[in-house]
DNA sequence: CCCTGATTCGC
DNA sequence: GCGAATCAGG
């Protein structure tokens, strides 16, 4: 399918609009978000309403350029938790009352995972390096997600069943 | 993982 | 001109 003056000007009208590139190719239809994105691009209409973001970092696209095999990133293996104590920052859990439960060995950068009973002396926190978001890229994957994908709804035992094996 | 726009370049 | 592939980021 190709930009006619009409799919121009519901691109035109959606773009203003403030939709995202690719809710605006699924009403098109036929077409990608790369393809919109495209055409929003020679268009010239790229910019829009007060993204609040630079939009272009100035300096940043050198351009990679070589198609071929991207490398592999070194993937570095998990920080066991800390045995000595660093620089105690305390950390409230949340789901205690204020003040009862602090943990000294959590630091700013490690995973916030709960791990056994909060209520335990044996208490911590998963620790290894956090990403993005709180936690490691293993508990950032449950912690962000409905849990199951594709499948029924899962029961709150169902749910409690597949947690556990990351306590 | 889901998503966003930006860019390049073979077609 | 087009848009897939890729990048960079949320």
């Amino acid at each position: 399918m190709g930009w006619t003056d009409e799919r121009v000007e519901i691109l035109k009208k959606l773009w203003q609009d403030g939709l995202s590139a690719s809710q605006i190719a699924k009403q098109l239809g036929g077409v990608t978000r790369n393809a919109v994105i495209g055409k929003v691009h020679r268009l010239g209409l790229s910019g829009r309403a007060a993204p609040s973001k630079p939009a272009r970092p100035a300096f940043k696209a050198p351009r990679p350029a070589p198609r071929a095999a991207a490398p592999a990133a070194p993937r570095r293996i998990a920080q066991p938790l800390a045995v000595a104590r660093p620089a105690p920052e305390p950390v409230r859990y949340v789901d205690e009352a204020p003040g009862t439960a602090t943990v000294l060995t959590l630091g700013a950068h490690m995973c916030k995972w709960p791990i056994g009973d909060p209520a335990s002396e044996e208490f911590t926190f998963c620790g290894r390096r956090a990403s993005d978001s709180p936690y490691c890229v293993e508990h950032q994957r449950v912690a962000y997600q409905p849990a199951q994908t594709g499948k029924k709804k899962a029961t709150a035992t169902e749910l409690a069943r597949s947690l556990r094996r990351y306590l």
